[in-house]
DNA sequence: AAAAATACCGAAACCGGTTTCGAAATAATT
DNA sequence: AATTATTTCGAAACCGGTTTCGGTATTTTT
């Protein structure tokens, strides 16, 4: 008679063997009523939900999460496709920002799946795959283009997702960024309140609308400071270092080259300080750089890089819960966060050597 | 009569609509024979078979994976539970070695599942969660620990993964490494080889056992080459830049600091490289220092860092392989592959100031 | 004490696939 | 032509849960 219960006392302590129903008929309940009672379902007595939870912990009954996705028609997972990376130097933020989101996730009960982009392939070919075999209920989208083929898909399959950066259709869909532009006219006002009138500036990327917004937030600083814009001194990059090499040659290979630059990442600016050095610039005495990304490692090079920060721990969890309202509740009205990056001072810019002088009483 | 083939007319491009029994019925079959159709069973005639691929095709058809996944009893999913990072410095081998694994997992159907581990809960306690509720077929485990507690879990589970790094139970699972202790044979090698006769060493926590096993490099060919080895020259770290920091100051603020500094990683040696700059050392003329892991930033620093390199895309493919080999065979016997990391020399270390003549003939 | 309301649980359908088994239809053998 | 072997597919069980629906048993109402 009791021979559940005889052959119960051995051998069950390895994890993964019981299953609902075993639980049921160790209770002489059925599946569904233990469900219930695990689930809180209001129509199970006190008594046996007390029992059967009692049950399910000794007996260490975890349910099977592809059943229970399943039969609830959801994965409780977020998609995250990296994008290519081709020897990019400093990708720590990826990996910082995959670990906040991972953890935000976890609070909500969710899984973060983590793919490749395979560059051979349409950027948003991963995405479709990942939508048609159902293995993800949304996307966390980062490192956004201005026109986004990535977001047109998704926009247009009605598929719930949330964005690191704007795009062109942002009125569309729930994003989170940094204030790029307001951290660039810090950036370039704290360097005009140095006393420098030549900056330069290396720039993303165009098709990235973060590094857009970049060039705008210096551009407008300029301006209000009555500063001259020298279309010169704006050098595009590739958020790369090599790219920045590049642009500083560029820059400082001129006649009158800038006492100060401008990186759209610390990645550039590493790569800008290279060159300087090479170039025979001493920074910052005769060369100020910022850059932008906050890496820990900035503060580690001589001189140590000056830089615009941010929480990437902050981006997650707020990507995290602007993506759960979503998911909950699909119809609500598209919203979106900001937050803002703060200069943090580490060495890498100062005055300039000559410092010229300029009226500048209306600006600042 | 004809219903469902109008209705198919229309409407039909959006993904994820068609299911295995639309199909079915569509195609006057049943879900069965679709399936065994699409899935290459012997038993389909071509013409049926052409005509159900065909359709599939047509429609758009992609099987839901998480009833896939049930029927099936295997997840096809890979977990990778990224330990606890304070504020280090330098991941950009996370996030590199998450993008080399998820591309390899791909080519074999599987996904990544990346999990993000509480700091205040035990080491295991996602490896238990993740087991328990069945959510991967087995895991990717790196930075492991001589006693690791990760990898006694498992085992005693009889769970299948595979370990970045060697265990103290290297015997009893799957593991990839890089050689760490020939590499430090090698670089030390080159420090004598360039006249350094007295080399600090700054490790990586004893707990990590590659840190030991680079120590144990280090030692041998100390030895080899009838160096002395002297204790206080050996500083402990813990693979960060502050720590490198600390163990530098250690080190150059004896009567007889080393020459040279060998260090357990890049991100120690960007703190030694602080330091000794702090301490007012000339790097390389009065020092020379080498890191390991070859990150990319390493050169872009003054003086670009000389480091012990190693391909993370290997890593993770090697390791995919792997587990991929214990997942179709678990009771295939224990393999390992060990791989070896390059010195890049890129600057960071050059002659003794002070070349003292020693009798060394007998040695490198 | 009979009737109505409520609490509680069993039965069964369902999620969307895969796989086994057996039967019918066709082809091959004797 | 009757028998045996093969090909091809349908029927049904199954994976392990969740959820709806309906029917007792119990309680409350009148």
């Amino acid at each position: 008679m009791n021979d559940v219960k005889a052959s119960s006392e051995m051998e069950w302590g390895k994890s993964g063997e019981v299953r609902i129903s075993d639980l049921a008929a160790e209770l002489g309940l059925t599946k569904g009523t233990v469900s219930r009672a695990l689930n809180g379902y209001e129509d199970i007595s006190k008594k046996t939900r007390k029992r059967v939870m009692e049950a399910a912990t000794k007996r260490g009954y975890v349910p099977t999460t592809q059943a229970r996705r399943l039969a609830m028609g959801l994965t409780e997972t977020i998609g995250l496709v990296l994008p290519p990376m081709p020897s990019q130097p400093v990708n720590t933020f990826v990996s910082e920002f995959i670990n906040s989101v991972s953890a935000a996730l976890h609070l909500h009960g969710y899984d973060l799946l983590v793919h490749s982009a395979n560059s051979e392939e349409s950027e948003v070919e991963p995405y479709r795959r990942l939508v048609q075999s159902r293995k993800v209920d949304g996307f966390i989208i980062f490192r956004t283009n201005e026109k986004d083929p990535r977001v047109n898909y998704l926009l247009n399959e009605g598929f719930p997702f949330v964005t690191h950066g704007r795009t062109a259709r942002m009125a569309e869909h729930d994003w989170f960024d940094i204030d790029g532009e307001k951290a660039f006219r810090d950036a370039t006002s704290h360097l005009i309140k140095l006393g420098h009138q030549r900056i330069g500036f290396v720039g993303g990327g165009r098709e990235f609308f973060s590094a857009q917004l970049r060039l705008k937030g210096f551009r407008t600083m300029l301006e209000k400071c009555c500063l001259e814009n020298v279309p010169s001194l704006e050098q595009p990059g590739d958020l790369t270092g090599q790219g920045g090499e590049i642009a500083a040659q560029n820059l400082l290979k001129q006649t009158r080259p800038p006492t100060a630059i401008l990186c759209a990442n610390d990645a550039t600016a590493l790569g800008v300080m290279k060159a300087a050095r090479e170039l025979g610039f001493n920074i910052p005495e005769e060369l100020s750089v910022i850059g932008y990304d906050g890496i820990a490692l900035g503060a580690y090079i001589d001189p140590p890089l000056t830089t615009l920060t941010f929480s990437i721990e902050e981006s997650g969890k707020e990507m995290v819960n602007l993506l759960m309202r979503r998911l909950k509740s699909p119809d609500l009205p598209v919203i979106s966060k900001l937050a803002s990056a703060i200069l943090k001072l580490r060495g890498s810019e100062g005055p300039p050597s000559s410092i010229q002088n300029k009226n500048m009483e209306n600006c600042l």
